[in-house]
DNA sequence: CTCACTCGGATAGAAGTC
DNA sequence: GACTTCTATCCGAGTGAG
């Protein structure tokens, strides 16, 4: 099962860079087809029962237990926050993971998963450290809670319906899950709707407890008493001003109840060249450090309290948010969180062109005085379409030269918001697939091979090249005979072409990337280029401990971890579905964490 | 307050497949 | 002709800076 293809390539490793195609660095999260049927045994028995809401706790049970979680523990999480949300499900037990790591009390729940003032405390004397341990997924011997495992299940039902109906009520589920743990099971509907009620009046202190607060001061203290004070009192008011609307308040499973992280102005990281942060010195805590190295990648501007979540699990670490404007000519804000040295990097050469006319001197040509414009804003997945151009040149066609104030406005507005470029008389276009690749650090034609569509899609969810690599230069001294890599959301690749392009050798790439067409581009640039091995693999969730394990064994364990987990849900653009890191895809972070962990987890036993 | 910016999604209709 | 796949087009809100 969950098979990956191996390719020992030997052809040589002399990939010429063009020398008028110098392209930069991306192996983000791209395009990810959570439908598409994967390998494993896992996701087929996922995406039956799960997301339906048919499978019977029983197999749900099984289903966490494969991922590498104890049944006690997979059992107490569905208790507590019941089967419906998985995402939040999957959060709960991480939580419970990184709080037994940490020795923690068994009585914190998840940021929001659960009113921290009333608990079912009867049987919360979990012992975390022997969680680990506890790998049994047979016939283990039940403990005294487990007695009542099938009247519980049982429960659920009566439970879920209730739960349904508050959501059809216009209440979010988080809110009704609350309410059903506050007044209990039985509680009546009307009771329920006046606990939902309550806890806005009360504001949003229902949704924190201890463990937050203690990781908010430790980490973010920084954050000013008043800062916190004001946006505390905006976030009830808009709370009272959305009243019970069911997208109203998504706050608490997101973490977004903790304090907005400021993002850094200019947005530098911790140094970049030309832009070098006085002395910035860094303590890792202990539990971050490594092996294995590892770098996590998703958008700066995600909805309040994302970053602050994305740090609690990633081992406290500081996010290092940087804007790739100052490395190249197109925009691209992004967080980085990783354990590297940030000390001796080193750009890769020559420096990428940090202008739009350095970069395309031919638009030069046609770009009116009145386009202020010098740099491109991000590059995102999707074009301007035929029509958005041809109305700019029609308008154009029918103003006076230079256009009225109003004309400009709106045609630079346009401009900016697509990233078009002058290519005539009047008329403007989108970037070309292979101009964005040149933008982002990626050799020429590196997409070539899928549709159009495709390609900027693909393009769009990747990585900066540049900005990867001058973040992974540290690695080149390190490891002289080469890395061996686990890619997470692969992408087409940024993280491997950045190392590439550093010189550094990959031994071996275990990727894991759910789009056909992203795992096609990464093969045949391997197949080109490199001569290690490439493991590809479809679907984060079918890589359980055990497979885990093995490749660790396999490779002599992983230098380097490296991974861009979903940003749809929580990337700006997103009209539909922007519901942080609880989305359908951006909740697969949370398995960038657990697999992270079971590698350290077995590096340690080396 | 205004302004600028944002690794996107749903849909209809076209195009392709059988 | 039914069905699937691909493509083009349209669709604001959340957030922070000034």
């Amino acid at each position: 099962m969950s098979q990956g293809l191996t390719s020992d390539s030997d052809d040589s490793d002399k990939f010429e860079w063009e020398s008028d195609g110098e392209a930069a660095p991306s192996s983000a999260p791209a395009l990810r087809n959570l439908d598409a049927p994967g390998p494993s045994t896992l996701e087929r028995q996922s995406s039956n029962g799960w997301a339906n809401g048919e499978a019977t706790s029983t197999s749900l049970v099984e289903e966490y237990v494969t991922m590498g979680f104890p049944k006690e523990m997979v059992v107490k999480g569905i208790k507590e926050i019941g089967h419906d949300d998985a995402n939040a499900l999957l959060e709960l037990l991480l939580t419970y993971k990184v709080l037994g790591d940490e020795g923690a009390l068994g009585n914190c729940s998840t940021s929001g998963c659960a009113c921290p003032n009333v608990q079912d405390d009867d049987d919360d004397d979990l012992d975390f450290d022997n969680w680990d341990n506890d790998n049994d997924t047979g016939g283990r011997e039940h403990n005294s809670d487990s007695s009542g495992d099938e009247d519980f299940l049982q429960e659920m039902s009566a439970k879920d319906e209730k739960i349904n109906l508050l959501v059809g009520m216009g209440f979010s589920e988080d809110e009704a899950n609350m309410a059903m743990t506050t007044c209990g099971v039985d509680a009546d509907l009307c009771v329920l709707v006046d606990s939902i009620s309550a806890s806005w009046v009360a504001g949003d202190c229902h949704s924190r407890n201890l463990f937050d607060d203690q990781v908010m001061d430790r980490c973010f203290d920084s954050f000013g008493e008043r800062k916190k004070a004001r946006l505390m009192e905006e976030r009830k008011k808009k709370r009272k001003r959305y009243g019970g609307g069911a997208h109203g308040n998504r706050s608490s499973l997101d973490g977004s109840d903790d304090e907005q992280m400021l993002l850094p102005n200019p947005m530098v990281g911790f140094n970049l060249p030309g832009y070098r942060r006085p002395s910035v010195m860094r303590m890792l805590p202990q539990q971050a450090i490594g092996p294995p190295f590892f770098y996590y990648e998703n958008v700066a501007r995600t909805p309040r309290g994302v970053w602050e979540t994305i740090s609690r699990f990633l081992y406290d670490i500081e996010p290092e948010f940087v804007d790739s404007m100052h490395l190249s000519a197109a925009a691209r804000k992004r967080g980085y969180i990783h354990n590297l040295p940030i000390e001796n990097r080193s750009p890769l050469l020559p420096l990428p062109p940090k202008t739009i006319f350095e970069a395309f001197p031919h638009y030069k040509k046609w770009w009116p005085s009145w386009d202020p414009r010098r740099q491109f804003n991000c590059l995102q997945t999707t074009m301007a379409s035929a029509k958005t151009t041809e109305r700019i040149q029609c308008l154009l066609a029918r103003s006076s030269n230079p256009p009225p104030p109003s004309v400009q406005k709106y045609v630079i507005d346009e401009c900016r918001k697509w990233n078009l470029v002058w290519v005539g008389k009047n008329k403007v276009a989108p970037l070309e697939p292979n101009e964005v690749e040149y933008l982002l650090g990626f050799p020429r034609d590196h997409t070539r091979g899928v549709g159009k569509t495709e390609r900027y899609k693909s393009l769009g969810n990747s990585f900066h090249v540049d900005t990867v690599a001058y973040h992974l230069s540290v690695l080149r001294d390190m490891f002289p005979n080469g890395v061996s890599v686990l890619s997470l959301f692969t992408g087409i690749g940024g993280g491997e072409v950045a190392l590439h392009r550093l010189g550094i050798h990959m031994r071996a790439v275990v990727s894991v990337e759910i789009g056909e067409a992203n795992r096609r581009i990464l093969r045949g640039w391997w197949d080109q280029t490199q001569t290690g091995t490439l493991i590809e693999i479809a679907d984060v969730k079918s890589l359980t401990p055990d497979i885990i394990a093995s490749y660790v064994g396999r490779f002599g364990g992983f230098d380097l971890v490296i991974g861009g987990s979903p940003c749809n849900n929580l990337a700006g653009s997103n009209r539909h579905h922007r519901d942080g890191l609880e989305g359908e895809q951006s909740s697969l972070f949370y398995h960038y964490f657990r697999i992270l962990d079971v590698v350290k987890s077995a590096m340690a036993r080396m």
